[in-house]
DNA sequence: GAGGCCAACTTGTTCAGACAAGTTCCGAGT
DNA sequence: ACTCGGAACTTGTCTGAACAAGTTGGCCTC
């Protein structure tokens, strides 16, 4: 059974959501809602920290708390899992591997996944479909101690995440996306079926385990009059960031 | 004075920051945190539960906290202005109106910036521009209440964020951003001093105080080979979501 | 040497109370 | 009618304590 504090924090989300809260509204105060679902308020306030986190309310010291949007964010595994994405959308998701071949990991990889320069690394060019309409291609780059699991997958597996999970048990628990955008180039063109220059929207990641392990890093290109990223920051929570290009 | 857990959440930082706790080591114990500091735990708790939701460091129950990166975001100020980020990072911002005009709210402003339709917002083609290379082109909505503050403002002052604290005492709070990438346009390309068609990361966002009352909304457009974007996430802290075109 | 089990350690959850600091709103006084 | 001050309210900070739940490493056995 969940914490308590999240079955608080979920309630107080669906309440949100079927508009029991309307947007510019006042959430009762942390005591009254302590009596309420008989708990301490320091339960209280953790629940509601999980909603200011996502944005979804707002919160100044002395005044009441504002409910400021609703229905926000999926959760993460929606987020790292293509298929799982589609699934929560009523969309079917579609995968291919197009080519897959293991290399000698150069510097940049063995920075980014913590291995020893020249370590086998499995790479992957996948295209990702919704509804059989290609929307995503994605390359990819394994360790080595999770690529046999990863090179046993089937070419057309619509989600290697949970197909991951599956076999090994990995969990996904951290991730840095860098996003920027880029012109097609003569490959993605074709395999996403646009014309070569049209603008992409490349989401560059590395994948961590929950211990801190990198798994995999990527280089994601989105069809950008299909898919788009939204973020929700706020003073105490700016999980965004501006950078140069180096 | 700050809160003391924030200061010990900054020393932390700092301390990862040089290299003291380096990537991939363990962090002390909360009770060992607590008696160094002075503390209790749970005042340890509040600042690196800042560090993770930062994306600093890795937290499972059980085990040791682990550092998982370091040098990581600005503060939220650095991301809503331009001008000090720039300055954080040792560069000129320099700025300049295009063009600036009142028009009627459309429905699409009135529902953004919670206003009547019809009601008068501004309107503001500002180019931004790093050592005075112009990297980002901003198309702004005002909303009526703040718009004479904007309005008083000179045509190439730096920092828009700066000036309408200083006389208005607006400081922005929250702020929801949508990301994709877009071809650059006969105006964009000209103003930004690049091709036609070339990628653009564009970002819509919209921006609201402390009360959750919206301030602004705008479309900026960044050269995608100057600027990016970084966000980190984890299980626990997704701010960041895929979306479909709708 | 391999495997399994347990004890020590560490983080997660929750409580109850106290005070600080900021907001809201009403009523008194001008 | 308007402003100003203060009381009541509300969130922020912090303490100290207790137990639950997960991890780690070493010891013991086979």
């Amino acid at each position: 059974m969940p914490a308590r504090h999240e079955e608080i924090a979920d309630e107080l989300r669906r309440a949100i959501d079927r508009e029991e809260y309307t947007v510019g509204s006042r959430l009762p105060a942390e005591t009254e809602l302590a009596a309420h679902y008989g708990v301490s308020r320091g339960t209280v306030r953790q629940a509601v920290a999980a909603l200011t986190a996502e944005g979804l309310i707002g919160s100044r010291q002395g005044a009441r708390r504002v409910v400021l949007a609703s229905r926000r964010s999926q959760s993460f595994a929606e987020l790292r899992s293509f298929a799982q994405w589609a699934h929560a959308m009523g969309r079917e998701a579609t995968g291919h591997v197009v080519a897959q071949e293991y290399l000698p990991a150069t510097a940049q990889d063995s920075a980014r996944l913590q291995l020893r320069e020249g370590t086998p690394v499995l790479h992957v060019l996948r295209v990702r479909g919704l509804d059989g309409e290609p929307v995503l291609l994605e390359r990819t780059v394994y360790a080595d101690w999770i690529a046999p699991a990863v090179e046993s997958i089937d070419a057309d597996a619509p989600s290697v995440t949970q197909l991951l999970y599956e076999s090994t048990g990995l969990v996904f628990a951290y991730g840095e996306h860098v996003i920027d955008a880029v012109a097609a180039g003569a490959q993605d063109a074709e395999l996403l079926g646009i014309r070569r220059t049209s603008p992409l929207l490349r989401v560059r990641r590395v994948t961590t385990t929950r211990e801190g392990r990198p798994v995999e890093w990527s280089d994601d290109r989105y069809r950008s009059d299909a898919v788009s990223f939204s973020v929700h920051n706020s003073i105490d929570n700016n999980a965004l960031a501006r950078k140069t290009a180096e």
